[in-house]
DNA sequence: TGGCCAACTTACCAAGAGGTGGCTACTTAC
DNA sequence: GTAAGTAGCCACCTCTTGGTAAGTTGGCCA
């Protein structure tokens, strides 16, 4: 099974193919919807407020933007900074961790928006397909 | 920024940002667990049958997997192929289309492997935090 | 005749995702 | 006094996701 070695800093070898993997796990946590866009809107806007990002980030609602922002907070890829001034100011950034992350999502986010035709096209030729054996 | 040429030779400008954008959806089906899992093998293996897949998979359900090579086949992604033999066969393979998802993927599998660790100590810290808040 | 294989498909059901709307605390502006 | 704005939390409720398990098709082998 996969062989785990924490805090000494030894080097874990894990196998996304094995269920329970904890990379697996991160995985779907970082490929999730919210996370993605929240992501990306933090990569290309940089530090942000609560409310800047529920408008950018548009159909979220503010309990999924809340959930999402915590879980990125708590797996260490976003800062969260609460300004105690007088409307309570929240911003948040990313993480260097955070950081890292921006280069393998951005080319997921560019193939995605670059190949939505093909796609598109694939579906529509599959449906047909289906009607036609149908 | 993202101008795409469609078939009809129109360009059709998409914004990951907006609710109801079909690169939003397309994102959102790629970044599907599953979806990652299935994409990576074949990407590594080659063309497979379905039993090696679910074996290859570890804890994928039978459904899953049929649902999950449906969608990628629908879109254009894997190509499925079923020999008349006795036992019917049925093997998938990655399109050329597939083929272009397979380095942005490996980009986010990698980064996942790389660094489990950090996220693990990450969230370590913050549950250590919340509690000693609480 | 009966059962077996692959690759599903279908029915059923529990868990969780995720939306809505109300509540909070604090202060400034009307 | 009251409305508005910030950044949420909480309870409630619905709809979807996804797991389990059983059925199916169709030649073939014992």
């Amino acid at each position: 099974m996969p062989a785990v070695e924490t805090v000494t800093g030894a080097t874990a070898s894990w196998d996304l193919y094995e269920r329970g993997c904890p990379s697996r796990d991160l995985l779907d946590r970082i490929g999730d919807k919210w996370s993605i866009l929240v992501l990306g809107e933090l990569g290309e806007h940089g530090r942000s407020r609560f409310t800047e990002l529920r408008n950018r980030v548009s159909g979220v609602s503010e309990k999924m933007l809340t959930q999402t922002l915590r879980a990125l907070e708590s797996d260490g890829l976003v800062l969260r900074t609460v300004h105690a001034t007088v409307p309570v100011r929240v911003e948040y950034e990313l993480t260097d961790l955070g950081q890292t992350l921006r280069a393998p999502l951005r080319a997921l986010t560019e193939w995605s928006l670059q190949h939505t035709d093909e796609v598109l096209a694939a579906r529509a030729a599959y449906a047909a397909r289906a009607e036609h054996g149908a």
